[in-house]
DNA sequence: TTTATGATTGTTATA
DNA sequence: TATAACAATCATAAA
């Protein structure tokens, strides 16, 4: 369709629109003034040497809509479209309770924390790499495994503390 | 063949 | 502060 337009940007405002009008969600503000020339198309981090740039961590929604799709996709095996199951999740997740959102936004928290040391692992090697480029890296290699080490540790947590709060 | 797109919301990051 | 971009997914389409 439109090889060069910037991205989703443009194309999805319209697109949605088009499909059905926004209710009153941010959406016709991600792109409107692109000043900025966004960082990629989305995939293909060429721009820059990030062989382990550590991706945003998904949020609670991301983390709902994950368990989302595989029960959507099971009682919809017939819609394969990414569409069907964002929109489906969006709708489902506007529906969920802050009790129920409450075990996925914990969920997100932790990513967040993991994030915050994969950024940190990720910092010291652009700092070893700075200038020598994509093959610096994996001299410091070793420094961050250490660091990776921790994060996993960090999947000890206790969930179910007392949370049955349903005031409808 | 390969990459982009579509659609959702949330979160992070930058200006 | 506010806006912009990006996080997963997967089939399809275009270059």
């Amino acid at each position: 369709m439109k090889p060069n337009s910037r991205s989703r940007g443009v194309t999805r405002q319209e697109t949605k629109e088009a499909l059905k009008p926004v209710e009153d969600r941010k959406v016709g503000k991600r792109k409107v003034a692109p000043k900025a020339e966004k960082r990629q198309t989305k995939k293909e981090k060429k721009a820059k040497k990030d062989p382990n740039k550590p991706k945003r961590p998904p949020s609670a929604f991301f983390v709902f809509l994950e368990e989302f799709r595989k029960t959507f996709k099971k009682e919809n095996p017939n819609i394969k479209a990414v569409s069907a199951v964002g929109k489906a999740g969006g709708e489902k997740w506007k529906s969920l309770t802050d009790a129920e959102k409450a075990p996925y936004e914990a969920k997100a928290a932790k990513r967040k924390v993991e994030y915050g040391k994969l950024m940190d692992a990720y910092n010291k090697k652009q700092d070893s790499s700075a200038d020598e480029g994509d093959e610096g890296s994996e001299k410091s290699a070793s420094e961050i495994h250490d660091d990776e080490e921790s994060v996993q540790e960090a999947e000890d947590e206790e969930t179910g503390d007392d949370e049955d709060e349903d005031d409808d």
